[in-house]
DNA sequence: CTGAATCCCTGCCGATACTG
DNA sequence: CAGTATCGGCAGGGATTCAG
């Protein structure tokens, strides 16, 4: 039969989860690109990759990100239990920003998603042009 | 060093493109999410992993997927050289999917959106309540 | 300094209807 | 059968402003 594909790894054989038929928050694909998802998230992820970073570190190292999208996603990326928060008490207020264990787990993910576009050395196609209003 | 993170397999140590600022369409991590995007897709992508489909195949598969979304996931996937498209002459018209070897090697990557969530006991965090008015 | 609140604009997604 | 055309609703994201 042809296909192969991708074998039977753990976790995905018999697991119903695998069988949905529409989009799901109980899926583990859709809840990982939950997690990731909106712009500039894998960046704030990249850069808690390298260590603790304050909320002023995180807006230098992406000085086109506004404070309400950076916020958005430190917010959001907590409530994935991804990022760690900790408030510093005194002043200047600082609060420091971490990955969880769960959150540095998404290396390898975050590799896995680069290492596709990268072996591959043929572009996407130019988009259709019906009408796109730029 | 404090960031053995993830090793450094090919593509990740001196690549530019590992040091962006903002997101953009260069960036591996981007191209691949950019090819994932979409609700529905990974499902749609999963279905073809199984092997070639017709578009009466998604359908039926997918029940709750409209016509236009689907059409609009597989010429994205198209565009972005994931699946490939084989119309059959004749009647009734058969349009037959199946996944390039680029499509193929996105099992790896589902794979580790899977695991990432699935190896993920503690479930996200209630979203915030400040006021959000229903 | 670290965010949250507001406003506006754009793009996505779903439903429906129509064509080769 | 396999799509495309069109429309409407809604959520995402950027700029600006305000607060602890």
């Amino acid at each position: 039969m042809t296909h192969q594909t991708v074998g039977h790894p753990p976790g995905l054989p018999d697991d119903p989860r695998a069988h949905v038929t529409e989009p799901t928050p109980s899926c583990p694909v859709e809840i990982t690109l939950e997690a990731l998802r909106g712009r500039w998230t894998t960046l704030v992820i990249r850069e808690l990759l390298q260590g603790e970073r304050t909320y002023t570190d995180l807006r230098q190292a992406l000085p086109a990100l506004s404070d309400k999208v950076l916020s958005d996603r430190l917010a959001h990326l907590a409530r994935s239990n991804v990022v760690h928060r900790e408030r510093h008490p005194g002043w200047p207020p600082r609060t420091h920003y971490t990955l969880t264990p769960q959150g540095h787990r998404l290396a390898p993910v975050l590799q896995a998603l680069w290492d596709w576009a990268s072996d591959n050395h043929q572009p996407p196609n130019p988009p259709h042009r019906t009408d796109q209003r730029t």
